[in-house]
DNA sequence: CCAAGCACCTGACGGC
DNA sequence: TGCCGTCAGGTGCTTG
């Protein structure tokens, strides 16, 4: 679920509160299919104390006192949520007690997520980071407009491409889009430097609010305490299908691309 | 190399 | 009520 906006979010919140705290147990009720096998996870875990909390591409990280890192990826419905001691969920797929008499827990409905340990060098070595792209808000907009140019998929196709840029999805490709004045389906090549300039700053200005928003919450997105985001309440397009274009009245449509719903305003988002 | 389609899971919602 | 199809903040594998 989370992209880049929440899992930062996240990363922030636990930073915070978790930075000095040793992990004393776990309690693994089921973990996900991708995720590290308890036998193994659990013994490199307890007993280590968190460093930082940070994030990469839509991974959250938290970096070790012996070097070792916990990864977590959320995907869509992914959840690390610190706080007081209780007894395991249903969703819940691994809690962690901590020196406090804390908690964090990993929750995921779907099962899509996971949780792993890495060492220094094994996390050097993952091919997930390696492939990740630039960070957007790390990364000025003409060098992420270079990175499309010539290429011949649909913008939106290239905004969820990971390699392309990282942390967006669904979401943030698609209400950066409706501010660039960008249909989806727009080939990469067909886009002039100025508005792909143009776009990567729309990008930046959507995911830095986001942030300042505490992310969207759609149905299970909470930040690191349980708290949902407000960033869904300026929503321009993004589930809007049949709705009105805040710009020119119109209706929004919604077509397939990469895979996707893609909403979009065909008045104010022609393709090029 | 690229794009499309499906697989992985569970739950919510709309239509009949 | 209930059954069925569709859809969902993501990624990865297979196929053409």
């Amino acid at each position: 679920m989370p992209e880049l906006p929440e899992v930062e979010v996240i990363a922030r919140g636990l930073d915070a509160t978790l930075a000095g705290r040793t992990v004393v147990d776990a309690e693994v009720p089921g973990l996900t299919r991708l995720s590290e096998p308890a036998e193994t996870l659990v013994p490199k875990v307890v007993g280590r104390t968190v460093v930082r909390v940070y994030r990469r591409a839509k991974v959250l990280l938290v970096g070790m006192d012996d070097g070792s890192t916990l990864v977590f990826h959320l995907k869509m419905t992914g959840r690390v949520v610190h706080g007081a001691r209780r007894a395991a969920g249903r969703h819940d797929r691994i809690l962690f007690g901590l020196d406090d008499g804390s908690q964090l827990v990993f929750s995921d409905m779907r099962k899509f997520g996971y949780v792993r340990s890495f060492t220094p060098e094994e996390l050097a070595a993952w091919d997930f980071l390696k492939r990740a792209g630039p960070e957007p808000l790390e990364t000025v907009p003409g060098e992420l407009a270079r990175r499309i140019r010539g290429r011949r998929s649909a913008v939106k196709a290239l905004l969820l491409n990971q390699s392309v840029v990282a942390g967006i999805g669904n979401i943030y490709a698609d209400e950066s889009l409706f501010r660039a004045g960008l249909h989806p389906e727009t080939r990469g090549d067909r886009i002039g430097r100025a508005k792909a300039v143009e776009l990567f700053t729309h990008l930046q200005d959507v995911l830095r609010l986001a942030i300042s928003e505490n992310g969207s919450s759609i149905s299970d997105y909470v930040n690191a305490h349980g708290d949902a985001g407000a960033f869904q309440n300026s929503f321009n397009v993004y589930g809007k299908k049949g709705g009105k274009c805040v710009r020119c009245g119109g209706t929004l449509r919604a077509v397939k691309v990469a895979g996707r719903t893609s909403t979009f305003c065909p008045k104010c988002q022609r393709k090029q």
